[in-house]
DNA sequence: TCTGGGGTCCTAGGACCC
DNA sequence: TCTGGGGTCCTAGGACCC
């Protein structure tokens, strides 16, 4: 049976939140309506654009830029912070509204999901009256506008959600790949980046089109096994399944951009530390242990590299997640300007292995982690270690 | 006043085993 | 006069997405 796939993306969805918390607190403007953007803040250098207003957008104002260049394309830009626990919390009511039609959703970030109406259509009824019912819905119970796309499979849902902008409703079914489709430059096409247009432009594929109709033999020659997937693509053709289980993580990692460009290795070892507490304490919410640490330096010029670990015993504990990552820092640390660290624990398991030699230190910790997450949640991170408290933290 | 942070998936090369 | 090769695991890095 042929499927019927909705894609629904909030528009500007984080300008759009951010312009509801303020009217919701007594802001008289409307923030959607004027030459504003969410971004991050230029003295602890992440100063670059998150989402834009439809007017700053119509001055060239794009996301991933640097404020410094936003404001030169408009001068009366207005900046605002991102609130990303109120984005959560639109983003939660939003799904929870959706779901009420139907359990088939599948969330693909905070601000997009996948429905599956294949099911409910006989009981719901056509589906470009729903699709409308559903957007109105949102609008009147949520105060923000979302686009819909509807296709026979993700990809096409996905792209016809994002055809013209805001507040509406693309259909990109089989039959209409050709049409709407096809004619749009190839980077437009979900999956195509920035690295990859430039290689397809020099073999002469510029548009969609020219990806469809390409040759496998030729494309192969350049992108290997990408090249299937890629023409399959470009025609239209998806076969994933919408996925409504909610999606284990794979990894979690804190990174975190450094004010100042830092040499001393002392100085990595709090940042190290602060890090380890936060990955740990979000990889134990998951009840989960890591077997793999990854350590991520960025150095002054952008160039961004990392080193892994092994362990033995997977392992979800502060102490043990920072004494290995400072193992592997110590490796891989050779003097550079660093601008970033990160962790990541990777290759995670729900058991640990226990090492009877170990285990009752190990577990001794372990105890103390989960009281001070706990104290954590309940006072909002006011228990810190002794070394963190002159090490200056980000918000988020 | 230059350039975030959270992810996923893929690839290529080396180590190692049989 | 020659020195396999498949399978798997591991690692580092890259591309892409929001």
């Amino acid at each position: 049976m042929e499927r019927i796939i909705m894609h629904i993306d909030v528009n500007n969805a984080f300008l759009s939140w951010t312009a509801l918390y303020l009217l919701k607190n007594g802001s008289k403007y409307d923030i959607r309506n004027s030459y504003a953007v969410i971004g991050g803040d230029e003295q602890t250098r992440s100063g670059i654009v998150l989402a834009k207003s439809t007017p700053a957008k119509r001055l060239g104002v794009v996301t991933g830029e640097t404020l410094y260049s936003a404001r030169k394309k408009c001068r009366v830009l207005k900046t605002y912070e991102p609130n990303f626990k109120f984005y959560s919390e639109m983003s939660n009511k939003m799904f929870n509204l959706i779901s009420k039609y139907t359990p088939d959703i599948e969330i693909a970030s905070i601000d997009e999901c996948y429905l599956d109406y294949t099911k409910i259509k006989s009981m719901q009824g056509d589906q470009l009256e729903f699709a409308k019912k559903l957007q109105k819905e949102i609008y009147d119970e949520l105060g923000f506008t979302v686009n819909i796309g509807i296709a026979n499979n993700k990809l096409c849902a996905k792209m016809a959600s994002d055809f013209t902008k805001p507040y509406k409703i693309h259909t990109l079914y089989d039959n209409e790949i050709q049409e709407k489709m096809w004619p749009l430059e190839v980077g437009e096409l979900f999956g195509i980046g920035k690295k990859t247009v430039p290689k397809l432009n020099k073999i002469n594929i510029f548009t969609i089109k020219d990806l469809a109709n390409s040759k496998r033999e030729e494309l192969y020659k350049y992108f290997k096994n990408q090249s299937e997937s890629m023409i399959n693509w470009a025609n239209g053709i998806d076969n994933s399944p919408v996925i409504s289980k909610p999606r284990i993580p794979k990894g979690i990692g804190n990174e975190i951009t450094l004010d100042h460009d830092v040499t001393d290795i002392k100085e990595l070892y709090k940042y190290l530390l602060f890090l380890s507490e936060k990955v740990g304490q979000r990889i134990r919410k998951q009840n989960k242990y890591a077997r793999v640490i990854v350590v991520i330096l960025k150095d002054n010029n952008f160039k961004k590299y990392s080193h892994q670990k092994k362990l033995q015993t997977p392992t979800n504990n502060n102490e043990e997640i920072y004494n290995m990552a400072k193992i592997i820092l110590r490796e891989i640390y050779d003097d550079e300007k660093i601008r970033l660290i990160g962790i990541r624990l990777d290759n995670l398991t729900d058991k640990k292995i226990k090492q009877v030699s170990i285990f009752d230190k190990i577990e001794e910790e372990k105890n103390i982690d989960e009281v001070v997450d706990k104290l954590n949640n309940k006072y909002k991170n006011i228990i810190k270690k002794a070394t963190l408290i002159n090490t200056k933290t980000r918000r988020e």
